[in-house]
RNA sequence: UGGGAUAUCGCCAAGUCGGUAAGGCACAGGACUUUGACUCCUGCAUUCGCUGGUUCGAGUCCAGCUAUCCCAG
């Protein structure tokens, strides 16, 4: 039985390793990249695909991306909380349109070159994503939106490689793209200006006041989406000591600005969850993983699950917990659930 | 136009008996990074309000000027 799988590729180093991987591995890999918005990734992809013998589509998901990512990209930040585009994309775009092309051409598997592992868990008898054996690469925090529908079906073949790995073989195996440079920033924002690109779009953002934790006015800001929780340059604020952003309002337009201390925090409320390893939860605890950004380490933390989300209690505090950003919850280095960081809920002082 | 005080990098601030400009903040560049951040590394006053003077040598001593602040008017 063939065994068929479509393959998202960016052109990049790791998807096309990944093509190599899985044809090693018995499966006819076809290619498929997303022109998510200029044309870049589609002629490295095809020059990739041309290299290594392998069809490629082009799916072009401009319309899709711009709905789903890049506008929610700009309302988030107009109201003062800080997106996590790749997610969104991950879930809304990628998989989803990767998953439907391959419905449409009776491909089976779907494979991307994400540092990630698929994971089954018998009780559940659910999917979920699990970290990468390259933890220093893992984008399992990315990951976590996926459906099980969508998770069922994915291959990985780069969760149990190294980065080190994969280049050095890429090489000896003269790969076009072996030497070709991480991808990074914002891939819709190629000059990485996320503020000139908002603004271009929904216009200046008005300066307003900074303040400090009584209040007092110490300076201005340039507009509330140029800064984020934790934030430390770009301030302009020369106060003796290095201060951070500790709050954005966006009603009274007011960025606080507090001492590194004052930028801890052990408790948050997570909503729009995703449940992938475990069974989904609107009451009850669990004690869990938590990641509350890309490249920040797992912390231990209680969670109260409610109607509307859940309730963390970290048991170390964390700096910059900022709203928009997700929270992924991992047992055993598995994806349990997601959610996104909650601006606006307060939360009791005691453990409910 | 009486008396007192202070004038050192964008901000704050060390600069001893005169010996050839600390540090912090901010800022810039780089590293890191499929988000924004954090972090790390590097850089950042041939010059000390101005003008003279004394010295081998002055931010440091002297004189004058200028500016600001405070107290009296």
């Amino acid at each position: 039985m063939e065994k068929r799988v479509l393959l998202g590729m960016s052109g990049g180093l790791d998807s096309s390793y990944s093509a190599m991987v899985l044809a090693e591995d018995g499966y006819t890999v076809e290619g498929a990249v997303l022109k998510m918005h200029d044309d870049t990734d589609v002629a490295a992809a095809q020059e990739v695909a041309d290299s290594l013998g392998i069809s490629l589509r082009v799916i072009d998901c401009r319309e899709r991306f711009e709905n789903c990512v890049v506008n929610n990209f700009i309302e988030e930040y107009a109201k003062g909380r800080t997106p996590n585009p790749c997610v969104r994309c991950n879930s809304e775009v990628k998989f989803d349109l990767l998953c439907r092309t391959a419905d449409e051409a009776g491909i089976p598997y779907v494979a991307t070159g994400h540092y990630a592992r698929l994971a089954y868990i018998k009780e559940t008898g659910r999917y979920c994503i699990e970290r990468a054996a390259d933890l220093r690469k893992d984008q399992s925090y990315v990951l976590w939106r996926l459906e099980q529908q969508q998770l069922a079906r994915l291959i990985f073949p780069l969760g149990t490689q190294t980065k080190e790995a994969v280049r050095i073989v890429a090489r000896e195996r003269r790969l076009s793209s072996a030497d070709r440079p991480e991808s990074q920033e914002i891939c819709f924002i190629p000059d990485g200006d996320y503020v000139q690109f908002i603004e271009q779009k929904k216009g200046p953002f008005t300066p307003g006041d900074f303040i400090d934790i009584n209040g007092k006015r110490v300076g201005q800001h340039k507009g509330i989406i140029r800064y984020t929780i934790g934030q430390r340059k770009g301030l302009g604020l020369s106060m003796g000591e290095p201060v951070f952003v500790g709050k954005i309002d966006p009603i009274e337009n007011t960025v606080t600005v507090v001492p590194s201390e004052f930028t801890y925090s052990n408790r948050l409320f997570v909503e729009e969850l995703n449940f992938s390893g475990m069974h989904p939860m609107q009451k009850g605890k669990k004690q869990l993983y938590v990641k509350l950004r890309y490249l920040a380490p797992l912390v231990l933390a209680d969670v109260t699950f409610c109607s509307g989300g859940a309730y963390v209690f970290l048991h170390m505090p964390a700096r910059a917990v900022t709203p928009g950003q997700s929270a992924v919850f991992y047992e055993d280095n598995r994806i349990a659930f997601g959610g996104i960081i909650s601006g606006n809920r307060s939360i009791p002082d005691e453990n409910p």
